[in-house]
This record gives C-alpha cells, sequence and structure tokens, in this order.
DNA sequence: AACAATATCTTGATGATCCAGGTATAGATT
DNA sequence: AATCTATACCTGGATCATCAAGATATTGTT
C-alpha cells in the first residue's frame, strides 16, 4: 500500500484480510483487488507483500489453504478463515477500535456507536 | 501497549504521540500517563517503547526538544511539534481515516462524518 | 509472436518494536 | 539515615515484519 506508511500498512494487513474472509473464501489476486475496490483506489498493495502474510497466518492457524483449478483454467490457492482465525478477528477489531477511539478523541470526532 | 499487537502499537504510536502534542508540548512520561488515561487504562505503553519513537521522530524533524526544570525540580525533556510535525500529522490522520473507513464497511459500522 | 492480465512465490536489505537492563533525583516513610 | 516509590530518561541486541526486486507460469488478445 504505497500512500500508507510501513506501519499503518503493516497494523491494516491482519483485519483486513481476516474481514474479507469472514464472508467467505477468497485467493491472494483476488484479495489485492477487493481491497483496492473497497478504498477507492486509495490501498493498494503490493503482491509481494501479501503473500507473506497469507503464508504467516495460516501458519499461525488462522486460515487453512487449499488449491483448486478456477472456471478460467487456472490454478488458484483459495483461503478460508478457520475458527481460530475467527476468533483472531474479533480481537484484532477489538483492538482497532480501542485505539480508534483514543484517536476520535483526540481529533474531536464523534465516537461510534458499537 | 500489552495488549494491543506489535503492528497496530507501531502504527498508533505516531499518530497519538502527534495528536498530543498538537495541543501544547509535553514530555515522555507524561505523555505515557496521558495514553493511559485516554484510553481508560486500555493502552499502556512501555517507556523503553516510547522513548526511541520520539528520538525519531525529533531526527525526522517532526519534533523538537528542550531539557527543562520544571516546578518538582526535574529535568524534564519537553517535545513540540514543528511546523513539518503538523503537516505529518495531517497525513497519518487522512490515512488512519481511510482505512478505518475501508474497515468500518467491513464490520458493518457507520461512516464517520468528517 | 508478442503482450497484457492473471496468479503465486522467494530472497535479501531495511527498519521498527520489544525486552532487559542502566542512570538519576525528589519526596515520603520507616 | 536508610529505604522505598514515583518520577524521568536512555541504550543495545534480539526479534520480527515490510518492501523491492526478481522468478515462474498460464490464458486470452493484438
Amino acid at each position: 500500500m504505497p500512500m500508507l506508511t510501513r506501519e499503518l500498512a503493516g497494523a491494516a494487513a491482519k483485519p483486513l484480510i481476516l474481514s474479507i474472509l469472514a464472508s467467505g473464501e477468497s485467493y491472494g489476486y483476488a484479495l489485492l483487488q477487493r481491497i483496492e475496490t473497497l478504498s477507492s483506489g486509495a490501498l493498494s498493495w503490493d503482491d509481494s507483500t501479501l503473500y507473506p502474510v497469507l503464508h504467516r497466518l495460516e501458519n499461525e492457524g488462522l486460515l487453512t489453504s487449499s488449491w483448486r483449478k478456477a472456471e478460467n483454467g487456472r490454478r488458484r490457492k483459495y483461503y478460508a478463515l478457520t475458527a481460530k482465525g475467527r476468533k483472531a478477528l474479533e480481537r484484532e477489531k477489538r483492538q482497532w477500535l480501542c485505539v480508534d477511539t483514543v484517536l476520535a478523541q483526540l481529533w474531536g470526532l464523534q465516537p461510534r456507536l458499537t
């Protein structure tokens, strides 16, 4: 994500990926496009940044992966959230909102209704 | 910040510090307490994490520092935002809100009114 | 044939947190 | 006087994560 600082990109990666996968399995390339779409082009990741994150999350047991052939004939590695991944997402969400609440206070923004 | 992931802590540090200093100069120890207060105790930093960040920000020209003696007789290193720091804060803010907007969409939360 | 888009991966350099420690003073308590 | 607690700052090394660059391979289009 070129317009984001290294740190914010790092912090955003995990919750973003887990959140997208929470509504159904997907694969690397599609995740990149989904994020770009959701942010109206503001967030565009480099694939060489995403793949290691996916591997790490799988290694931590938050995701499972399976190679499959898509309709267009290409092989894709589909990722799906595990139960552990779902819990991790809740944790990530809570943490993000915690920091966000503090920043919102400092910036004089409305608090979010949970 | 023990209850935050390494990555989120890293991403939060810069905007938090810059935002607090935007409303007046302060010093390391006070920043730690201020953050703990603002978050109702949820965010508590280790001082050995904060100081290097302050040094880095000063090194980047976002802060200036000056040793001074406080009323209580102790020496403190006061940090103040520079013009460059103020611009950096705006950038950080924009970036944070950008990511936050995407996450809010994914989580079905209300968008924030700017 | 050549090219653009799709799809994934690895390696090495860089950069940042985190832990564990160290230094020092003021004020209150024993 | 001695000790403890809170205040106040700093550094070095281990660890971990992004990032850039480059590699591989297939499909559909010009």
